[in-house]
DNA sequence: AAGGTATATACTTGTCAAGGAATATACAAC
DNA sequence: GTTGTATATTCCTTGACAAGTATATACCTT
C-alpha cells in the first residue's frame, strides 16, 4: 500500500509523536511502557498514540488490561524509508537516546513478558 | 550544525512546500519558475518559500528582478538525510513525476540562464 | 457485584498555520 | 522621473492541533 507522505510528515512533525516512533520503529510497546519512557503525562501520551492511530501508522492488540502499539507493517514502503531514516537522524540527538537508554532498562519489566517464574 | 528534526518535518507536512524541496534538491530555481512547475498562485508559492526561508531549510540571493532559493548548504546533515529520503519516495508518486517533467521543460527558459543568443 | 488499573474520550482554551484579497517593495527599462 | 515585472507583506477568516481537566470505558481481581 502506499501512503500519503505529507501524512507521514504530519505525524512526524511532533516531538512527542517523532518519540513515539522512534521507540516503536524498534518493536511494539504497550501504552504505559511509552509513558514510561517519555516521562509525559498519560494523557499527552495517550493522545498522541491516537493520531497515530487514526492516520494509519500504527496499530493496537489489547492484552488484558494493556493495549500494545506497533508500527502498521502493511502500512507503507515510504514509512519504512523515513523510519529508517529517523533512526539515522536520532542517533545523534540527546532526547532519543536517552529514550532508548529507558527502553532498554524497561524492556524486562514489559507487561507483555510472561511473569519469569512462580 | 545540527537542525531540529520537527522543524525538518514541520517544513515537508505541507504538501506545496514538501513539492518545492523536492524541486530545490535538484537546484536552485528562481521564484517564477517554482509557480510555473507548481501552477499554484503567486502568493501561496510566496508564502511557502518564506516559511522556508524563516526555518532555515533554504536561503535566497537576487538576480535582478529574480529571487533564486536554493536548499542551505550548510543546513545540516539531518536535512540532507531526509531529501535524500524524499527524493526516493518521490518516485512513485504522480505529483512529483509531473512536477519534474515540467521542470525539464522549464530549466532551458530559465530566468537565470544567460539570453542565448543575440 | 465492587474496586483497581490501564487507557481513551469529551470539552475547553490558546496557538499556529493555510489560503485569499489587497497592497507594498525592489529592481529594470525607458 | 514613470511604467512594468517579480516578489513579499499585511490583514482577515477559517481550521487544525496541543495541552490540560475531568470523566468514561474496558478489563482484571476478588
Amino acid at each position: 500500500m502506499t501512503m500519503d507522505l505529507v501524512v507521514i510528515y504530519k505525524c512526524m512533525c511532533d516531538r512527542t509523536r517523532l518519540r513515539i516512533l522512534h521507540l516503536l520503529s524498534r518493536g511494539p510497546l504497550c501504552v504505559c511502557e511509552i509513558q514510561a519512557i517519555l516521562e509525559e503525562p498519560q494523557i499527552k501520551v495517550s493522545k498522541h498514540l491516537a493520531y497515530l492511530r487514526r492516520h494509519g501508522l500504527v496499530r493496537t492488540e489489547r492484552d488484558g488490561n494493556n493495549i500494545i502499539y506497533r508500527i502498521a507493517a502493511d502500512a507503507s514502503d515510504r514509512l519504512d524509508r523515513n523510519l529508517s531514516c529517523l533512526q539515522d537522524c536520532a542517533q545523534e540527538d540527546r532526547i532519543f537516546r536517552e529514550d532508548l537508554r529507558r527502553l532498554a532498562r524497561i524492556e524486562p519489566l514489559s507487561c507483555r513478558v510472561e511473569p519469569a517464574s512462580r
